[in-house]
DNA sequence: CTGAAAGCGCTAACAC
DNA sequence: GTGTTAGCGCTTTCAG
């Protein structure tokens, strides 16, 4: 019926090298236990007549397919794809791939999607911060999970990746110090978000550390969108005593924040300095902006590596905290 | 030894509702020659026991996989962010798995994804933008292929889906138009790419459509990148009688021209209006752009409808054109 | 060290 | 309409 016959099998490969498909098997699986003289002769018919094993037969075969399911809210966001990117280069090249579990913070999908890569029998799952761990929690036939800056999941103890937001914060904030700024505010992320509350955290510990005040209006919330940033500069600049610097939690929100300076006449970093967080590459123009940069392809070798380690059962660490790197650019100057 | 035992399967269905295997099957596929009182029977049986059928065993008996790959370059450009959650949607809706296959622009790795989607016997192959075909094209077993934005494969007559790019452009040229510029200039794509080849001669019908002559310095070709849209402005702008309007083959230099016309301390649209080309938000901020924004939702759809066509042998058309969309910002105004 | 044989869970002839 | 049965191509005991 359909070209199945142009397909060679186990089955041929023993035939031709005169030995049985259990040998071939042994010798395509790098188990030991086989002469080398046999394994040398298999693998040359293998190579001979270019041989690739059906990955859909060992999939049924050891009930587990070679796939896994990376679970993110919205793949546009740049942070995110460029996890995907890193992850599905670092999956590929183990013979993994990824499923985009694409929610789009709609419960419901996220629910057809966890049914889905049990379906297929995924091998591991990678939970990226978002949406509320109840679905996962109480999810009892639960498949390796690695969690990438997200909440633990109660009452299982899956390794966890992320960087370290606190320290970034609180590094970003003294790099603005030793420029000799004082008056220094903070442009937060949502509070409800892990990461940004870390980092919100990072820069107060890092003001009280060096004895400089946080007055009442140094200290705004933002949502990690450009036009946050944007806002809250207003808010920041109309202060009676207004920054001379700002260390925002995310890039965009840095990014929103600058432009609005520039609209309003001022220049950076003459007027105001301005440092970001996270170092993907958006859209910088006219200014090189000076941030925290996260390591996303550490993160993602890192959630790799635990990954693997979960699926063939070694041992995994618990927790990973992933250094944030300084990455100086034109945005902040020396008061 | 792994705990297939708490899986339910076909067998059981088929016992506890005292009937074949082979009945449950066909009621599972929606295959007809079931009697409804049958079918219900069955269903009613699945649906307690909330039976999943094993993908894995289905994969391998029909030998093909419930995937699909996708080939592109360039996982951070917003355009295939998007078009990759579009697709990914729409193939999970279908019961499909999208494959990233992220050449990075390398050939080896373009080979490696191509010998993988092979292995796992994808269902189809979705390839954009990019890269040579010569690959696909000495690629005999080739699989059901579309093409989205992609020079056809020579010998093989896949469907192949695309913006309407040179109308697009065409009516955005005569947008502008319309608001009494006469001096329009254009920043282009890099020549090689086929969508920008067709932006540039979609706007050059149009204003020689409209007696309006282009100058010699007022077609610049930029790399689709938000600095060489700042670069081309900035020639634009030095001309002897510069352009009172400018047409950018993508958004990302539409953003750069604007950035560096601000920083000059101009202002668009007053001093310059500036029209883009994509619509896919990327940092809108100050401006609202104008622009002709690609339906890439529709391009997904129309992707995935004609794979699913030819997964299952159904006619397919050759090629779709997907009329693009004037979104009216704040860039651009009446002279 | 090597081979025979029993599945994995489903689909698809083919028979009744 | 329904059931029987032979695979799909591999992994993995279990003998030898």
């Amino acid at each position: 019926m359909d070209s199945r016959s142009d397909r060679i099998t186990i089955r041929e490969i023993a035939q031709w090298s005169g030995v049985s498909i259990a040998t071939v098997s042994r010798v395509i699986n790098n188990v030991p236990g086989v002469s080398d003289a046999l394994r040398e002769r298999v693998q040359k018919v293998i190579d001979e007549h270019e041989y690739e094993p059906s990955q859909l037969a060992r999939n049924l075969s050891v009930n587990a397919s070679n796939s896994m399911a990376l679970f993110v809210y919205d793949i546009m966001n740049p942070f995110f794809s460029k996890l995907i990117q890193e992850l599905n280069r670092i999956a590929f090249d183990h013979n993994y791939s990824l499923i985009i579990c694409d929610s789009s913070n709609e419960p419901e999908r996220e629910m057809r999607y966890l049914a889905f890569a049990k379906s297929i029998k995924a091998a591991g799952i990678l939970l990226t911060e978002g949406a509320d761990n109840g679905l996962f929690e109480s999810d009892a036939s639960m498949l390796p999970t690695v969690l990438i800056d997200r909440a633990a999941i109660s009452g299982k103890q899956w390794p966890m990746i992320t960087s370290d937001n606190y320290g970034g914060a609180y590094h970003a904030c003294e790099y603005l110090i030793s420029l000799d700024h004082e008056r220094i505010a903070f442009i937060g992320g949502p509070e409800c978000v892990r990461s940004a509350d870390e980092r919100r955290r990072g820069y107060l510990a890092a003001m009280e550390d060096h004895g400089l005040p946080v007055g009442d209006g140094d200290l705004t919330e933002g949502d990690f969108k450009a036009e946050s940033g944007l806002h809250a500069i207003e808010r920041l600049l109309s202060l009676p005593e207004p920054p001379t610097a700002v260390l925002c939690a995310n890039d965009l929100m840095a990014w929103g924040a600058t432009m609005r300076v520039l609209s309003m006449g001022l220049r950076v970093p003459e007027d105001l300095s301005v440092i970001g967080f996270d170092g993907v590459d958006t859209c910088s123009l006219l200014h090189n902006l000076t941030t925290m940069r996260q390591r996303i392809d550490l993160i993602a070798q890192e959630a790799m590596k635990q990954m693997l380690r979960l699926i063939s059962s070694q041992e995994t660490l618990d927790e990973i905290r992933i250094p944030t790197e300084l990455v100086i650019g034109d945005t902040c100057r020396r008061l």
